[in-house]
DNA sequence: CAGTTAACCGAACGGTGTTCGGAATACACA
DNA sequence: TGTGTATTCCGAACACCGTTCGGTTAACTG
């Protein structure tokens, strides 16, 4: 993948910073983001809190940093659903791809598509989250073009409420309905398959 | 409504609250929540920072009374919507002022939904809360009795679906298209009924 | 081997939330 | 009205935080 004529020293440079992001990545999923301290992540890797500067810019840098790894980590999620199942079985799958990554990555979920700092990742993190979005566009096109889903709705209202109604799902399961052990995915699927047959047809 | 029958000393205490509490809520609906410092409301609202502690026990409890405030105005917009309307109507109007509400208090919405700390509000917020998922879980009933959702579907999974399609809409809304200016209360408006007359029959 | 660069740290600065002892103030009661 | 008590409020301090800077190793380069 990348280009693996590095010197030693750019070599172990790259180890230590997948370390520190590595101790990082753990410290969120442990306590969460809010509770990040740059000293404990110095302290767990073995540096003096300047160290960490040497491979990170500062604090926000790091956590864009994991939230990248997050982005990519999600985007697995999305782009294993496999593109030759049937339109609109593949758009729900997609739909269960994304909800199932909340659920097993709940931090890591809250992290990417909860931070009240958008201005951070802007970069990187966009362009992967617009791939996934285009699988997204791409799935609900493809109902359009079958007559699988009515062409009665607007793509970019019918791609809105695709997303919010994952996303919703996603985001309540994870952080109001945690307690309720109640079988979210089985719930999703079923309200899912309803949203997907409640706009085949036209009104 | 409250007790007025207040000693001097109690009214005047209530009041020096209210002002930081203000203070405190202003500061959050500029900034975030996550920027809000205590040294600042205390210097904002003409108390040292150790005088705050005569009012609130630590900086959370501050911003849980902020929460509790969020709850009461976003139940107000819910309890807004006439219980008269036709019951698929209500359902709807009651999805758009869920939206309303996020939309013309984002930093709000985000403080009483995304907060990452669930353990903070559990008394007196679920309480409002409660009364207001009420509310859709008595709309989606009345639904069920007169037919106009198909009995097929489980009213948990109803409430479910409908609580994640307004909330995921407004998060979307508010944290990741607030800079695209389409008419998202237009669009939201077209897929919330497009969603109420799918599920209004059996599969 | 000498010079240069990278890697790392100790110490400090200004910020934060919070605690504690005490001072000022307002109140209740004699 | 005076006195004792409870409320308000604050200054100072503590521990922690993110960040910067100068300097000291360590590693590479010629």
């Amino acid at each position: 993948m990348t280009e693996d004529d590095l010197t030693p020293r750019e070599r172990r440079a790259a180890r230590a910073r997948e370390t520190i992001l590595d101790t990082a990545r753990q410290m969120i999923s442990e306590r969460g983001a809010h509770a990040l301290s740059l000293r404990e992540v110095a302290r767990r890797s073995d540096y003096s809190p300047a160290g960490l500067y040497e491979y990170f810019g500062n604090k926000d840098e790091l956590v864009a940093a994991v939230i990248e790894q997050g982005f990519e980590r999600f985007s697995r999620y999305m782009r294993s659903v496999p593109i030759d199942l049937p339109p609109r079985t593949y758009l729900l799958e997609l739909g269960m791809a994304y909800i199932r990554f909340a659920i097993e990555n709940p931090q890591h979920f809250m992290l990417i598509f909860n931070t009240p700092d958008m201005h951070a990742h802007k970069s990187e993190d966009e362009f992967i989250a617009e791939g996934t979005h285009h699988l997204l566009v791409k799935g609900i096109q493809r109902c359009l073009d079958t007559g699988e889903i009515s062409n009665h709705y607007q793509l970019d209202d019918l791609v809105f409420a695709a997303w919010a109604t994952v996303h919703g799902m996603s985001t309540l399961i994870v952080s109001h309905l945690s307690q309720d052990d109640r079988d979210w995915l089985a719930s999703s699927r079923t309200m899912l398959e309803a949203w997907c047959r409640g706009i085949s047809s036209a009104p």
